[in-house]
DNA sequence: CGCAACATGTAAGCGGTTACATGATTAC
DNA sequence: GTAATCATGTAACCGCTTACATGTTGCG
């Protein structure tokens, strides 16, 4: 599942613009789905042209046109199709892990400050977490429920981990042995 | 960081071949940096080029020549100070989670599969991990344990989520009113 | 007889990121 | 005045994936 097919499920919610899904890349997708406008608008364009959405452009003064998107009934067809893989993968990749794993060859301080640094961005996740629960979750979906509540457990789950295991990782490393 | 430098750092073990670092890739980083030969052979090619690691070639008979990878010290600086970045990433890409933020959009089963496709890819990571542990783990380093331990974490977190709020995922959807 | 393991590499392609380009409005 | 928000897009680039290409040894 890519950018185009996640921009079409976001659209069965109701028609939205580029700037729209952009944000809601960033608040509810934030924590498990990333997208720039260089990926949202060329998926737009894309899915228009294959006419799985349609658009309505409304003139604004001042600003450019607002592209309104619309999935139609081809797109839903393309989308229940897609959601049809019953494997689809949940990837990790991280220099976080990576850098752990040479902590060998660090000096103690900065082991730490990449601990601090990954403690910080996880409770910028926990904080978003919280703002998307204020925003009213009367209306969800049992499937975005499930999916914020696993974002809130995983999140939990690193930040407990890393406060009682961080002591492992040494004050005095063995950097001095591989400089010298 | 990428996967030259991941290469880099797995050198600092002892020299190794490509498809040595293949199978590195595959056990102990398996849950969290993915690579594979078409990225791990130009890596090093890459390193080599630069003058980061020397290459001793191995004539064998049958098979073609074993290169053997050794870090030397330019590398070793190099290496050094990629660590110094203190705020390494850590990104998720997931299409499980994308996928069920659609659950009400799929048929119960297929649902229902999916989630029994992603605690079987997290048993297979737990198999993993325990593979790696009975490969004895008395001369690990301390952030190889660190790292060992936050999979087995976040892979137990995962599981037992899924394991208690499946339920929630309905069994009758609405995928109907969807399709008509 | 076939498959897994051993062993190296190239080339095309794909999907996403980053930087660039533009510009009015509103709030501090 | 200056930063944030609204609003859209393109083009170059980058890094990784996938498919292709080759060939032996040894096990069941």
């Amino acid at each position: 599942m890519d950018v185009k097919t996640v921009c079409l499920g976001m659209l069965t919610d109701g028609p939205a613009s580029g700037y729209d899904l952009k944000k809601e890349f960033e608040s509810s997708f934030g924590h498990f789905f990333a997208a720039g406008y260089g990926s949202i608008y060329p998926a737009l364009s894309w899915l228009a042209d294959n006419g799985l959405v349609s658009c309505e452009e409304i003139a604004q003064d001042g600003k450019p046109d607002r592209k309104l998107y619309r999935i139609n009934e081809a797109g839903r067809q393309f989308l229940l199709e897609a959601l049809k893989n019953t494997q689809p993968c949940h990837k990790v990749r991280s220099e976080f892990l990576a850098t752990m794993c040479f902590a060998h060859l660090m000096e103690g301080e900065d082991i730490q400050a990449v601990l601090d640094h990954r403690l910080s961005e996880i409770s910028r996740y926990r904080e978003l977490f919280r703002n998307i629960e204020q925003e009213g979750m009367c209306d969800w979906t049992e499937g975005a429920k499930f999916v914020l509540g696993f974002g809130k457990t995983v999140a939990a789950a690193m930040e407990t981990y890393i406060k009682e295991n961080r002591h492992t990782l040494a004050t005095e490393s063995t950097a001095k042995s591989a400089t010298g």
